[in-house]
RNA sequence: ACCCGGAUGGCGAAAUCGGUAGACGCGAGGGACUUAAAAUCCCUUAUCCGCGAGGGUGUGCGGGUUCGAGUCCCGCUCCGGGUACCA
C-alpha cells in the first residue's frame, strides 16, 4: 500500500472550518428575505451574552432548534433562521459590577465571544438579520412599543408596594421572586413603595387565556399559563356593616356556603378598616396594621401562621341575618378580589385554621355522602365540592354545591346583594427597575404638562455613558445623578422638565425581538409591513420551559397590544411552540458550585462540533431532556467516523444490495417522522442501525446506499454531510438537495414474524406470509411441539392479530 | 398543600393503537486481525433454575379490567419541575 491510499481519517478540526467558512462565502444560510416561495420562519430563544460563554443548555436548545430548520429547508422550505443577544439587563450589570467593568463594553466582548462559539457549533443562522437589545437601533424601538403602550392607554404609574432585592438595589418582578428570595442572588426580598410604571396585562387575560385553546404548544407551557392566568369564577357578595352607613364586598368562589360564613376579613391595608375600627379596639388594630407595613411582602405570604385582630364592628350576613364580627388579618391580601373575604371556617381550610385560633364559630353547611348535616367537621374543613349536599342553609338545604353556587348567587343577586364576577391572579407587568442598564422609559416630567410621553421623533432616549452605574439604596436610578441627562426641556412646552430615570424590565426588550429580525436592517421602522406580513407568526419556536410564562406570556400580550394598534394583522406571536427538555450530568444538576459544569468548547475541541451536537441529541427525548455523561460521546463518534469512511471506500460498480435497500428506505420514513416530532433520539438511533446493516461484516457499501443517508443526518451533523455530500460528487450543499423521499412499495413485507402464545405466554414464532389466515397460522403451530404440548384439548378461544400475533387460549 | 412531568438491565434509553419488553448507544466479557497495542470487525450481556433442550420471574408498590397491561382504571410511594394564604 502506498502512501496515498492511506485512508483520510475523519478530522473535524479542518472538515468543520471549511464547511463554516465555505457556507459564509455562498451565503448558504442567507435567508431569501424578499422572494420567499414557502417562507418557513424558523425561531430559538436569544441567548444572554454571560462572561462565561455558552452553555451546554444553551448548545442544546440551538442543536434541537437548528435541526428542526434544517430539516424544514431539506423539506423545501425558505428557511428563516435568526439568532441575536439578549444583552440590556440584571445579569450582566451585576456581572459588570463583579468584575469591575463597564456593561457597555463589556458586553460587545460577551458578544464577540458568543458568536465565535455559535459559529463553531455550525448553526444555520443568518447572521445579516442579528439584534442585539443594547443597542441604540433596537431599543429605540423597545421604547417605541412603551409609547404605543402608553397611547392606548396600556401603560400607567402607581405606587405600589414592591419586591425589592437590598443585594441587587432593585424592584423585582413578582415572578423574579422565588420562596421569598430573589431569583438571581438570593438574598431575602423586602417590601418598599415606589412609583412604578405597569402595563395592563390584567387587561388581556380573558384573552391571554382563551387562545390558549387552539395554539399549538406544549401542553405544560398551556396548563403553565392557564394556571399563571388563574381564571376564578365566583361573585362578589355584599354585607351592611351593622351601625354604620357603610358595607363590604367580598369576593367568593363559595357563594353558596354563604349561611357558614361566620365572620368577615378585611385586608390590613383595606381602606374600610379605619372606619369600622371602634375606639375600644384602634390601638390594637393600628399596632396590626403597622406591623404588617413593616413586614416584608414575602415573610408575609411565606408564614402561614394565623394572626389578626377584631376591629370592633359587625356585619349582617345577608342570608341568614346574623350579625358577624369583621377582623382584619394578614392571609387576605389587598392585590386580589376586594380584599375582603367572608369567612366560612367549615368549608375553607385558612378560615378553619383562623376560626381556631381566635375561637370564632365553625358552622357545617355541606355535607359529604355519608354525613348528615349534623355530623361534626372534626379537626379539618370539608372542601370537598364535587360530592357535597348544602345543609343548614334554609330554602337551600340539599343542593348539590355546582348548583347552590348559581341559585344562592341569583338569589342574593335579587337581594342586590350580589354580583356574578370572574377574577384572574394576573397581575398588572411592572416594567419600572430602578436600574442603569436597560432602555430609559420615554417619559418626561414637567410640572405643568405632567408626565408627557418623549415624541416618537426623538427616539431614541440613549442611555449615557456613566462610570457610576452602580445602584444605591435610595430606590432611585443612577442614571438621576446625572443633571446633563436628567434635565431636560418639556416637548409640549419647553419649560425645564426632568426625564424619567427607571429603565424598562429585561422582559420587555425580548417581548417583541421575533418582530425586528426579518427588518433588522430597516432604520426607519420598527419592522417592515411587508416583510413582517411574508414572515410572521413565527412557525416554529423552540426553547426552555423556564420561559413559559414570563417571556412567552409578555410576547403574546405585546404582540395583542401592536394588533389592537393596527400595526399588525396577527395578535398570536407564535404559532408552534415546543419546549426543550434539561441537560443534567451524571445524574446531578449542573452548577458553579459543584464544579460540574460542560464547556462545550473543550468537547467540541477533542469530538467535533458534530459529534457534540449529535450527542446532545442522542441523549433522550428533546423534549424531555437528557443526562450528559462523558463516556457515551464516543458511540455517536464512532457513527461519524464509520459514516466518513463508508463514503470514501463506497463502490459504483454493481447494484446496491436488496435488503440493504428495503432498510434505507424504511430508514428514511422512520427518520422523517422522528425528526419531524423532535423525536431526535430515536432518529439517530434508526440512522445507526442502518449504519449496522449498510457495514455489516465490513461489506463494500453501494454508493446509492449511501446518498440519502448523507441527507438524512446533514440536519444533525452538517458539517460531515457537506463534506460527505461533496465527496460523493456533488458541487452544491447538501442544504439544497432535498429530503430524500421513501419508496413505499419497498416497506411491505412479504413475510413476517407471528407470535405464538398460549394463554398470553409466548410459546413460538412462525415466520409466515403476511396475509396468512387464521385457521392456516393455527395448523401451523400446532405442528410445532413448543406450542402443542401446551395445548391440551379443544382451544377455547383464539385470538388472531394478522401480521402481529395468534394468542390460543386454553 | 395544589398543578404538571417521571420511575423500565450495570448505565443513558426504546417500545405510534393494549399485542415478542429492553431497539440504539455506553460499559463489561469473549473472539478475529496484529510481533504487540490502538483502531476495526464478529459474538455474548435483564434475572433465576438447568450441562442442555427448556422453563420460571421481571417495567417503583398494592389491587382491578382484559385472551393479553410498561401502556387502560382505582389506591399509594419516591424523584424532578412549577405555583403557593388567590378566598
Amino acid at each position: 500500500m502506498s502512501e496515498t491510499d492511506v485512508p483520510t481519517p475523519y478530522v473535524p478540526a479542518s472538515v468543520e472550518p471549511k464547511w463554516q467558512s465555505r457556507w459564509a462565502e455562498r451565503g448558504t444560510n442567507t435567508a431569501k428575505l424578499d422572494a420567499p416561495t414557502k417562507p418557513f420562519y424558523a425561531l430559538m430563544m436569544f441567548p444572554y451574552p454571560s462572561a462565561e460563554g455558552l452553555h451546554v443548555g444553551n448548545l442544546f436548545a440551538f442543536t434541537g432548534s437548528d435541526i428542526s430548520a434544517r430539516f424544514h429547508r431539506l423539506l423545501g422550505h425558505d428557511v428563516f433562521q435568526p439568532l441575536g443577544f439578549d444583552a440590556f439587563g440584571i445579569h450582566s450589570e451585576n456581572y459588570a459590577l463583579k468584575v469591575g467593568a463597564h456593561p457597555m463594553e463589556l458586553t460587545p466582548k460577551n458578544v464577540a465571544n458568543f458568536t465565535r462559539q455559535l459559529g463553531r457549533a455550525g448553526f444555520m443562522v443568518d447572521w445579516n438579520q442579528k439584534v442585539d437589545t443594547s443597542r441604540a437601533d433596537y431599543y429605540k424601538w423597545t421604547q417605541w412599543v412603551f409609547l404605543q403602550l402608553h397611547k392606548q392607554g396600556l401603560a400607567y404609574k402607581k405606587a405600589a408596594a414592591v419586591n425589592w432585592c437590598p443585594t441587587d438595589k432593585t424592584v423585582l418582578a413578582n415572578e423574579q421572586v422565588e420562596n421569598g428570595l430573589c431569583e438571581r442572588c438570593g438574598t431575602a426580598v423586602e417590601q418598599r413603595f415606589l412609583e412604578q410604571w405597569f402595563f395592563r396585562i390584567s387587561d388581556y387575560a380573558p384573552r391571554l387565556l382563551a387562545n390558549l385553546d387552539w395554539l399549538d404548544w406544549s401542553p405544560v407551557t398551556r396548563q403553565a399559563q392557564r394556571n399563571w392566568i388563574g381564571k376564578s369564577e365566583g361573585a362578589e357578595l355584599t354585607f351592611d356593616i351593622a351601625a354604620h352607613d357603610a358595607s363590604v364586598t367580598v369576593f367568593t368562589t363559595r357563594a353558596d356556603t354563604i349561611y357558614g360564613a361566620t365572620y368577615l376579613v378585611l385586608a390590613p391595608e383595606h381602606p374600610l378598616v379605619g372606619a369600622l375600627t371602634t375606639d375600644a379596639q384602634r390601638d390594637a388594630v393600628t399596632q396590626y396594621v403597622d406591623a404588617t407595613k413593616k413586614q416584608d411582602l414575602i415573610s408575609r405570604k411565606s408564614s402561614k401562621e394565623k394572626t389578626g385582630v377584631f376591629t370592633g364592628s359587625y356585619a349582617v350576613n345577608p342570608a341568614t341575618g346574623a350579625q358577624i364580627p369583621v377582623w382584619i388579618a394578614d392571609y387576605v391580601l389587598m392585590e386580589y378580589g376586594t380584599g375582603a373575604i367572608m369567612a366560612v371556617p367549615g368549608h375553607d381550610e385558612r378560615d378553619f385554621e383562623f376560626a381556631q385560633v381566635f375561637n370564632l364559630p365553625i358552622v357545617r353547611v355541606v355535607a359529604g355522602p355519608d354525613d348528615h348535616a349534623d355530623t361534626p367537621l372534626g379537626d379539618a374543613a370539608f372542601t370537598d365540592d364535587d360530592h357535597g349536599r348544602l345543609v343548614n342553609s334554609g330554602q337551600f338545604d340539599g343542593l348539590a354545591v355546582q348548583e347552590a353556587k348559581r341559585t344562592v348567587t341569583t338569589w342574593l343577586e335579587g337581594k342586590q346583594h350580589a354580583k356574578a364576577v370572574t377574577n384572574y391572579r394576573l397581575h398588572d407587568w411592572c416594567i419600572s427597575r430602578q436600574r442603569y442598564w436597560g432602555p430609559p422609559i420615554p417619559i418626561i416630567y414637567c410640572d405643568d404638562c405632567g408626565a408627557v410621553p418623549v415624541p416618537e421623533s426623538q427616539l431614541p432616549v440613549e442611555l449615557p455613558f456613566i462610570s457610576d452605574f452602580k445602584p444605591d439604596d435610595s430606590g432611585i436610578s443612577p442614571l438621576a445623578r446625572h443633571e446633563e441627562w436628567y434635565r431636560v426641556p418639556c416637548p409640549t412646552c419647553s419649560k425645564p422638565a426632568r426625564r424619567e430615570t427607571d429603565v424598562s424590565d429585561t422582559f420587555l426588550d425580548s417581548a417583541w425581538y421575533f418582530l425586528r429580525y426579518p427588518s433588522a436592517n430597516h432604520a426607519d421602522v420598527p419592522f417592515d409591513a411587508a416583510r413582517t406580513k411574508t414572515w410572521l407568526p413565527v412557525n416554529s419556536y423552540i426553547g426552555g420551559n423556564e420561559h413559559a410564562v414570563l417571556h412567552l406570556l409578555y410576547s403574546r400580550f405585546i404582540t395583542m397590544v401592536l394588533k389592537d394598534g393596527g400595526f399588525i394583522d396577527f395578535e398570536e406571536p407564535f404559532t408552534r411552540f415546543r419546549a426543550h427538555g434539561m441537560i443534567i450530568r451524571e445524574g446531578a444538576k449542573m452548577s458553579k458550585s459543584k464544579g460540574n459544569v460542560i464547556n462545550p468548547d473543550v468537547y467540541m475541541e477533542e469530538w467535533g462540533a458534530d459529534a457534540f451536537r449529535m450527542y446532545l441529541m442522542f441523549l433522550g427525548p428533546y423534549e424531555e431532556g437528557g443526562d450528559f455523561r462523558d463516556q457515551g460521546i464516543s458511540g455517536v463518534r464512532r457513527f461519524l467516523d464509520r459514516l466518513w469512511s463508508s463514503v470514501r471506500d463506497a463502490s459504483t460498480e454493481g447494484a446496491p444490495d436488496a435488503e440493504v435497500l428495503r432498510k434505507m428506505h424504511r430508514t428514511i420514513k422512520k427518520v422523517g417522522e422522528d425528526t419531524a416530532n423532535l423525536a431526535y433520539n430515536t432518529a439517530i438511533a434508526a440512522m445507526m442501525e442502518y449504519m449496522n446493516a449498510v457495514r455489516r461484516g465490513e461489506r463494500a457499501p453501494h454508493r446509492d446506499e449511501l446518498l440519502p443517508l448523507v441527507q438524512l443526518v446533514a440536519p444533525f451533523a452538517p458539517h460531515l454531510a457537506e463534506e460527505c455530500w461533496e465527496q460523493l460528487g456533488h458541487s452544491g450543499s447538501v442544504f439544497d438537495a432535498g429530503w430524500p423521499v421513501f419508496d413505499a412499495a419497498m416497506l411491505v413485507d412479504n413475510t413476517v414474524d407471528l407470535v405464538v402464545q398460549v394463554n398470553g405466554k409466548v410459546r413460538s414464532k412462525l415466520h409466515v406470509p403476511v396475509d396468512i389466515t387464521q385457521d392456516a397460522a393455527l395448523a401451523l403451530a400446532m405442528q410445532e411441539e413448543g406450542v402443542a404440548k401446551f395445548v391440551t384439548g379443544e382451544p377455547k378461544k383464539v385470538i388472531f392479530v394478522p401480521k402481529r400475533l395468534l394468542n390460543i387460549v386454553v
